[in-house]
DNA sequence: CTACTACCTGTAGCCACTACAGGAGCAAGC
DNA sequence: GCTTGCTCCTGTAGTGGCTACAGGTAGTAG
């Protein structure tokens, strides 16, 4: 049995995220000692890390959520896991293809870009109007 | 001149957006028409456009604001911009390592997944705890 | 007994919008 | 001239996922 510091310490969670996801129904209300303060158990500290580790992972929240629903033995826990993780991939993979296409327009900027004051590439092809 | 719905159809951003960025000083505040409508010169809808080609290229609103400030011809304009773009860039290259890293945990935890409930690995891993 | 923690609740702030609610003005058709 | 419907106005609240207070209580160490 243990304190949210020690929760917090253990399963790599912020105190204050711990609260927060308390409140938003993510993780289920720990017990509580006689005097109020939240008592958690080896179990809901491992539901902690488990919800740490999604979000490390770039799921969203609602997702961390589903994915903890599936750590109590219900049917088909894998092919439904499966199916979140593939869509997450899946969503990963195009923020990659968006940011490498922002990364090469950058560093066409930035490699065009030569102290001409007068014509600085930054400056001008940010103003120029496009063809529409 | 033109109204706040032919400057969003011009500059391709939303009329909400439009207010929210005059709101927040992101662009200066266009003329009034004698009932208090907004009147937008194309110069100004340049400005918004500029914005929202710098908010596309990932860039703050903070960088959007120092970019456009550039464009009224001051000194230095050229490098302050490269500065602007290449610390911009450096963090969406950031941002493209971590979500490859991301990725690659996903993609191991997809490929051997394989429907056997006792022992999904998305679950188990994701489950199992660190070695802290 | 005092000082210092760790904890509690509740609320506000972050970013960059987005989406209302509730009202006013304006143009076109009848 | 009157209605209909569109665009516009202001102001405020919500989004996600926390994070950071303020102001208070409880427990512990010296």
């Amino acid at each position: 049995m243990f304190s949210i510091g020690i929760a917090a310490e253990r399963s790599g969670v912020m105190i204050e995220t711990i609260r927060y996801y308390e409140r938003e129904g993510i993780v289920p209300k720990p017990g509580r000692s006689t005097s109020g303060r939240r008592i958690y158990t080896d179990d809901e500290i491992a539901r902690l890390r488990f919800v740490k580790r999604c979000r490390d992972l770039g799921f969203a929240i609602p997702d961390a959520k589903s994915l903890l629903g599936l750590t109590d033995g219900s049917q088909d826990r894998c092919s439904s896991a499966r199916t979140i993780a593939e869509k997450h991939l899946q969503s990963v993979q195009k923020k990659i293809r968006d940011l490498m296409q922002m990364e090469q327009s950058l560093a066409d900027l930035v490699t065009r870009c030569s102290d001409d004051d007068e014509d600085c590439p930054i400056i001008s092809e940010l103003l120029s109007a496009p063809e529409q």
